[in-house]
DNA sequence: AATTTATTTTAGGTTTGTCTAAATTTTATA
DNA sequence: TATAAAATTTAGACAAACCTAAAATAAATT
């Protein structure tokens, strides 16, 4: 089945709002949409009517396992041209996100599971986010808070969490990029720690 | 100046039909894009209004100096997505053309440049057509018709210019591809030819 | 529990890109 | 050149995806 730019990016959003919050509800969705909630309302019932939602009104909703299996296939779409961005065209890693916004639409499976291959089957993207395969398996996330490694340790950042500015600018100075290998030197009164 | 799929298509419709007939009217890209006489009205005006087409009721209409820079634009877009898709993911060449389509439209210029130069810059498509440039220049063809190719001069294939199903299982069965060196060996009475 | 507040849905409207049917204009032909 | 045929445009309708304003329902508060 084929879905429009629209019903995609709804789906999309439903998904990953389910990751965070148990109850997604109408208002939710409407502002990370940036949309009205009586368009999420006739999105609903459009997407109620294919079977990827299920919706009672009033009652709340959520997607189907077909509206799962759907939404990961986005989401692998999404983060495979991540990847392809950040590792072959060269861009940094946070530029990739709002190219792969309109990549992902691309929704030709030969050319996604082609890509996959010349890829060398990543298995996370540029952001440390898994990768659906073909069937829609994702592995698991083995990320370490940042603030739970132990004093000494070394690891390897995977993943930053936090999107914000003041982060942004300060690992950007720091030079800390993901992939980069971090030790915890030492950890001051109110959790400051030292990097390599 | 960003524009819709639709708009898209319709100016590239009317660039091509323009090189190859000097008069392009309603019936005719009504045919090319399999749509309405009345829809390509409609669609007229509004390209008309967005300054890309000359376009007088009744008279006709041809693409305006903007207007050819965004079909250039737009094919540039096309040929290096073949370029990769034939290149980076093997696809055959016959195969790229219906997968660049949804491609095209990924209009961002920093990637689409980006992708140039992790290709290498080239200047010919894997179907033998030639690739804009950043400013839409596009390096003359310079092909020879096999008809017109002399007796045991050697070759090169750099485009088929037939793409009916005859031709294409004839140079299938003979492994002619782009690339492919042929000898002319031999002209018989009614112009055939051997090949290497 | 009654009432206020917040959320959600319905009703009806807009834009884009399409359509059909009818009207208009151009082109071809008798 | 008058008329028939073909091409083009206009008028009005429709689906998708959005909107605003109003109505309906659920949740929170007094």
């Amino acid at each position: 089945m084929k879905y429009t730019v629209s019903e995609e990016n709804y789906i999309k959003a439903i998904y990953h709002l389910q990751q965070e919050a148990e109850r997604v509800n109408t208002m939710l969705l409407a502002s990370t949409l940036e949309t009205k909630p009586a368009s999420i309302t006739d999105m609903l019932k459009k997407l109620k009517t294919k079977r990827l939602l299920d919706y009672k009104p009033y009652y709340g909703f959520k997607l189907s396992a077909e509206g799962n299996r759907v939404a990961l296939g986005i989401i692998r779409r999404h983060r495979l041209w991540e990847f392809f961005l950040a590792e072959k065209l060269k861009f940094n890693w946070e530029e990739v996100h709002e190219m792969a916004e309109d990549l992902e639409h691309v929704s030709n499976r030969k050319l996604i599971d082609k890509l996959d291959a010349f890829l060398g089957y990543p298995k996370f993207d540029p952001h440390g986010d898994p990768i659906p395969d073909q069937d829609g398996k994702i592995q698991k996330e083995e990320h370490v808070l940042l603030s739970e490694l132990k004093v000494k340790t070394q690891g390897r950042v995977t993943k930053i969490k936090s999107h914000s500015t003041k982060i942004m600018d300060l690992i950007a100075h720091q030079q800390i990029n993901i992939g980069s290998k971090i030790t915890v030197k030492k950890v001051f009164e109110f959790d400051e720690s030292m990097e390599i």
